[in-house]
RNA sequence: GUGGGUGUAGCUCAGUUGGUAGAGCACUUGGUUGUGGCCCAAGUGGCCGGGGGUUCAAGUCCCCUCACUCACCCCA
């Protein structure tokens, strides 16, 4: 028969990789829980329409990257392409909202973007997510960034950048969108590269993070988002870096940062690496104070929120997480395979963990075993153990020490 | 969607102008008549990604295809 395999930019964990998983949840748990965020599971399944509606219709996420298909009934739906938009449609559709009350919620699990992979890049992907509702304040945008910057550097990672930035709000971004597409049409339009032609039409934004070096000069003095921001957000933006200052984080202003989604505003960040290959991006998110509104909650209730693209966090953090073992009862002599057993099995009702051999193979071979396994001790039944009802204790550091007592007294 | 690279043992890779396969690591066993990490030796293990073609002969040359990978694009 022929082999199944996985389809494209989809992974297999095995214990080595898996274990960076849990660990990365786990540290997770730990600090936002200090910051008294709670977990919401949220399902991978939604309506279409919600990212259509949340993410923006016109983005490349929407228009040619999520899975979209149709049910048994003929419905469209759609396998997340990112955790925000459900977090939203269950804060609204649950009725959490009331004034002046604030929620925080984490949550993690795969998203699908239908993309070519690369490094750092998968179709089935991970996020760790976390979203504020209910907080318009400055105060709530610089704790969003201090508990991520938290959580950054307690898995490990503080070698990383974070750039920061405001987009300005429903009232401002029109007059600003104004004056940079008058900038660019001021450019002699042949001489930026082909993909900024076409952004100049559908996302101008775009043309300013462009990476070729020639659309970079000619972008040189295109006017910036921040220096179009209404006073109202300006104010935002001068509170958000002066708390961050006061605590301490360290970062860098991009005037030229944007978001791939549609739905943010005003305070906009990224955390980058430039480590993992071309994609840069580990985290990034932003406030998004209208999007309740859009899928059909209250009016003028805040939003802010950051995810990890935790393949990407992945590749950054170093050494081993798989989990040590306290033993490993080696099994030398076929007819000692029950008393084996039973000795392993009682061993782990005192709370450790290990392994036992199952088929009999030379003490070589079974102590190599155990050594591979990082076992603290390896309990050893052979012959002598099987004849006499005891077991050799060995301990698996270097001096290696040992001593045969009866079974039944190794548990007084 | 567009380009580039790579597919040979479980893993990392050699393979010379075409003559039906090698190394290291890993694994098993032995040296050590029951004691690991070092060392030594032997052994197990390959439709050389798949299909077609050229040839007396193809891992090697040609075509097609699939997979993986990196980059563009886009994004976490």
């Amino acid at each position: 028969m022929a082999k199944i395999q996985k389809i494209k930019g989809v992974a297999d964990l095995f214990p080595e990789d898996s274990a960076r998983y849990a660990f990365m949840e786990e540290t997770a748990r730990d600090v936002f829980s200090a910051y008294g965020y709670g977990e919401l599971r949220v399902p991978i399944l939604e309506k279409t329409e919600l990212f259509c509606r949340s993410i923006g219709e016109e983005t490349d996420v929407v228009q040619k990257e999520m899975y979209t298909f149709p049910d048994r009934k003929g419905r469209s739906l759609t396998m997340r392409p990112e955790a925000t938009a459900g977090v939203v449609r269950a804060y609204v559709e649950n009725k959490i909202f009331q004034p002046g009350k604030v929620s925080k919620y984490f949550t993690f699990g795969p998203m699908f973007r239908y993309e070519r992979p690369q490094a750092g890049r998968m179709r089935q992907f991970h996020q760790i997510d976390a979203e504020i509702f209910g907080a318009a304040e400055p105060q709530a945008d610089a704790e969003v960034l201090l508990m991520l910057s938290s959580f950054l550097s307690k898995i490990g990672l503080e070698k990383l950048s974070f750039e920061l930035n405001s987009l300005g709000c429903p009232e401002c971004r029109p007059q600003y969108n104004q004056a940079l597409k008058d900038f660019l049409n001021s450019l002699d339009r042949e001489q930026l590269c082909d993909d900024c032609q076409r952004r100049m039409d559908t996302n101008p934004l775009r043309v300013l993070d462009c990476k070729n070096k020639n659309c970079k000069a000619l972008t040189e003095k295109a006017p910036t988002i921040p220096d179009h921001l209404c006073g109202e957000c300006r104010d935002h933006f001068d509170t958000v870096i002066t708390l961050i200052d006061e605590a301490g984080l360290k970062y860098t202003l991009n005037p030229r940062l944007v978001r791939g989604l549609d739905y943010y505003q005003r305070t906009a960040f990224e955390v980058t690496s430039g480590d993992i290959g071309a994609q840069t991006a580990v985290a990034g998110g932003g406030r998004y104070d209208g999007l309740v509104e859009s899928l059909g909650g209250p009016k003028k209730v805040p939003g802010i929120g950051f995810a990890c693209g935790m393949e990407r966090l992945a590749m950054l953090l170093e050494g081993d997480y798989e989990p040590k073992t306290d033993f490993y009862v080696a099994l030398v002599d076929d007819r000692a395979a029950k008393e084996a057993l039973i000795f392993g099995e009682e061993l782990r009702r005192k709370g450790l963990k290990g392994e036992i051999g199952f088929t009999a193979k030379s003490m070589k071979a079974q102590l190599r075993h155990a050594n591979k396994i990082n076992a603290a001790k390896c309990f050893i039944f052979g012959a002598d153990e099987f004849e006499n009802g005891t077991v050799t204790i060995k301990d698996m550091t270097e001096s290696g020490e040992q001593e045969t007592v009866t079974r039944s007294e190794y548990f007084k």
